[in-house]
DNA sequence: TCCTCCCTGTTC
DNA sequence: GAACAGGGAGGA
């Protein structure tokens, strides 16, 4: 589940493979993958890579001498591997971009997605301006400042559904929501515009702090996330919340109680999170 | 505003 | 062999 963490990840261990390389080939394997207002990826070789980042949970290649954006949602099980010039396929490998130019020498970027949920963009400013999704993304969590976040959770929605919504704020998922609502001591099923003005603040805080911890060890690795180079990330050793169902608070010692928010599995302290 | 679907692998 | 994991699109 790349969220913003991973994401981030994924960019910083990619850079130093690809920055400055050029296209020469694309092989699309599984055309699904290929997001509808793409434009085709023929149109890539003999673009250049001229900086490696991220908006939200996209993975944003930013080019020159060619298309504007290749953008990456990686959804649920989407992997973008820095691998060889020699490297084959995998049985789940839906698209191989082949690099030449780079630092290191010829090198392949890999878009492998056990799950086939996440998608290839290759846009222009003019794709991305037709681009509902991206047209109404929200701030980066670390753009925002208090009272534009209590602005923001002025929606009808719960709590955690709000923070969900990238609409509402970019970036955070199931993980991160969860994470960030016990550490503000938040209960996940009140209501977003219930919040006051210090509690809007300090959910605020804890978001950037939970993100800030989890791109400091590099995502957390449920099950398929990896960064750039294959590793796994170790902030799921460190979860208070998340996947704990059942288990004993780590504040309080009385048991997490799971839920479906919103059709997501939700864990919360019904003692500490009010 | 909530529900279902898209996908495949893992777990019960 | 069903339940579950879940972000976002699209429909009720």
């Amino acid at each position: 589940m790349p969220e913003l963490p991973e994401v981030e990840t994924i960019a910083r261990s990619l850079a130093p493979h690809i920055l400055g390389a050029s296209f020469s080939r694309v092989r699309l394997l599984r055309s699904s993958c290929l997001h509808p207002l793409s434009l085709p990826l023929e149109s890539l070789p003999g673009a250049r890579i001229r900086n490696v980042g991220r908006r939200g949970k996209l993975l944003m290649l930013e080019l020159e001498g060619g298309p504007d954006w290749l953008i990456m949602h990686l959804r649920m099980t989407g992997r973008a591997l820095a691998r060889s010039s020699e490297a084959e396929p995998g049985p789940h490998t839906r698209c191989i971009f082949c690099l030449e130019g780079a630092e290191g020498g010829p090198c392949q970027l890999f878009f492998d997605d056990i799950r086939a949920f996440g998608k290839i963009l290759v846009a222009t400013p003019q794709i991305l301006a037709k681009w509902p999704f991206w047209q109404e993304l929200g701030p980066e969590p670390f753009d925002l400042d208090a009272p534009a976040f209590q602005a923001r959770l002025a929606v009808s929605k719960l709590l955690k559904t709000a923070l969900l919504d990238q609409k509402v704020i970019a970036g955070i998922g199931n993980i991160y929501a969860d994470e960030s609502l016990f550490e503000a001591g938040l209960a996940p099923e009140r209501p977003a515009k219930s919040l006051d003005e210090a509690e809007s603040a300090r959910l605020l805080e804890c978001v950037k702090a939970v993100l800030e911890r989890a791109i400091a060890k590099k995502g957390s690795s449920i099950r398929d996330y990896r960064d750039a180079d294959g590793n796994e990330g170790a902030f799921q050793k460190t979860f208070s919340v998340y996947g704990r169902g059942g288990k004993p608070c780590k504040k309080c010692g009385g048991l997490l109680k799971k839920t479906r928010i919103g059709g997501r599995a939700s864990v919360f302290c019904p003692h500490c999170q009010k």
